[in-house]
DNA sequence: TATTTATATAAGAAAATGCGAATATCATTA
DNA sequence: TAATGATATTCGCATTTTCTTATATAAATA
């Protein structure tokens, strides 16, 4: 669940690929369109949609000699629900956090530290 | 406003920089509480930290000793918006994106490109 | 089948990123 | 003021990313 949503980010969260998102927000085109308005060369484009597709937010529709890109919108918005359920879960329901879990019950059941905290908490105020 | 959303959606595509606020929407943690829950050395959570906060997905409070970080739910939700803000806006809205608005009126009015398409397209039918 | 057009992929260089080790800073306490 | 504990920063290195150039693939047509 967790690498989804980081790759999507991770799609997202670089300039040029925020502009070709942009660009299909308006409306749905192809390579060369794309090329011409960002005013980049094609490989480039092509070497970003690559990304994007593969982290699931375009998806492409041949037509003729051209390969339209169509943003996913709905797919942004299940990344966006995503993330948030992510946070709101509990460690037990996520893969992968299995260490994080014990560690983090040692750690509050770490009389040490929370006397060394309450201590210096104590002698502040 | 477009670097601003590059740069949030950067610093939540990283797997540690994820794994770091995860952590931190169950509680505030200090620095050498994320560093042993996540079992990392110190240095690379200070350094993550750094990108989130730059990023204003996490703020600090200090506290004795102890510099606590503190997930910003509210600047993650404002984000979200921008985002579905910054698809929804016109080109002219737009700053940076100038010559783009310029390119893509020429090219939805270039006669060639629009004759050659829909030529295609009717051999296609 | 050979050619043309649009797109994808590969290769290599330059820049950015993430990490661990060492060191610096800063608040607290002896 | 010196020592200690928590955090931040710096440095060097390995890896990844992005970009351009060159080449390959795929669809349409002569």
């Amino acid at each position: 669940m967790d690498k989804k949503i980081y790759t999507a980010f991770k799609a997202l969260g670089e300039p040029t690929r925020l502009r070709i998102v942009k660009m299909l927000s308006l409306r749905s085109m192809c390579v060369c369109e794309l090329s011409e308005v960002l005013d980049m060369l094609q490989p480039r484009v092509s070497q970003h949609l690559k990304i994007l597709k593969e982290a699931g937010i375009v998806r492409e529709s041949k037509e003729g000699y051209w390969v339209y890109y169509i943003l996913e919108k709905e797919r942004l918005h299940r990344l966006w629900h995503d993330f948030l359920f992510f946070l709101d879960s509990h460690l037990d329901k996520l893969e992968g956090y299995e260490k994080e879990l014990v560690r983090i019950n040692t750690l509050d059941s770490n009389e040490k530290i929370k006397s060394i905290k309450e201590g210096l908490r104590f002698k502040k105020t």
